[in-house]
DNA sequence: AGTAGTTTTGTTATATTATAACATTCCTCT
DNA sequence: AGAGGAATGTTATAATATAACAAAACTACT
């Protein structure tokens, strides 16, 4: 079973990985409310916040939603392209570009702690789909 | 004077400099209700965008907020440090750094079209001022 | 200047995202 | 079993964002 106070996040990671693409806080809150309807904002943020702690799902800032994390987990640099027409997000790993990514921001003595770097654009699927078109 | 229909964007941009950290609409908003009460969201969340559009700010979408662009313009490619204590925010470019980005998500087909790198941390002089104390 | 066409701005309303503050429940440990 | 503490529930509200349509302002043309 779970340890103690990880129920509602394995919930809630269900709901991500079933999806697969980002979805909101409350589009998590809809799904779990089919088997339980008293579920409250409140709860689905805290546990999307201990997921994104943890490195199990990704909040995806630029479009406030939230995806589960692709591999076992990722603490917080993972690369992620979104596309624009399906939705769907990869996720990358780079240590070089984030060493390189640091020692820009770090030129003027700023100590870097957390890294957004998302990725707009049309995934391969529907790129060669609109090439058939 | 300013070409039709450019004057709320002028004014908008005008905050956002004189600000100079990252602020949200609604306080875009509020600084120009000071001048004419009658401003509503939606008209400051236009002139953003056109703003952003063409380069002149830039939403910072980990904050869910706007600064101007220290630059001229950038277009949709900058890296954004910004600090966690201070709220300042730096602005670098990197045509390498792009490139390595664009390479690692196009791996797999995708193709970019618009970047989002942010870093959060603490900026120099937080942290010189935190040694100091 | 008049006016048609277009773009910007205003207005109203509402949708969406997120959190504060406090009450309650439930687990763990003794 | 009972105390302590953490997680969740509950209520309310704050903060962010946009849809849809109306009015106005500007442009270009005659």
């Amino acid at each position: 079973m779970y340890k103690r106070g990880q129920r509602m996040q394995a919930e809630v990671l269900g709901v991500l990985r079933r999806r697969g693409v980002p979805i909101s806080a409350y589009e998590v809150l809809e799904c779990l409310r089919e088997k339980n309807p008293r579920l409250s904002p409140p709860t689905i943020y805290r546990a999307l916040a201990a997921l994104a702690e943890r490195g199990q799902a990704h909040r995806v800032e630029s479009l406030n939603a939230f995806v589960a994390c692709q591999r076992e987990r990722h603490h917080h640099a993972s690369i992620l392209s979104i596309c624009g027409d399906c939705g769907a997000v990869e996720e990358n790993i780079s240590a070089d570009l984030l060493t390189r990514l640091s020692s820009i921001a770090g030129k003027s003595g700023f100590a870097p702690m957390r890294h957004v770097i998302e990725v707009h654009g049309q995934c391969g699927s529907c790129g060669s789909a609109e090439e058939r078109a």
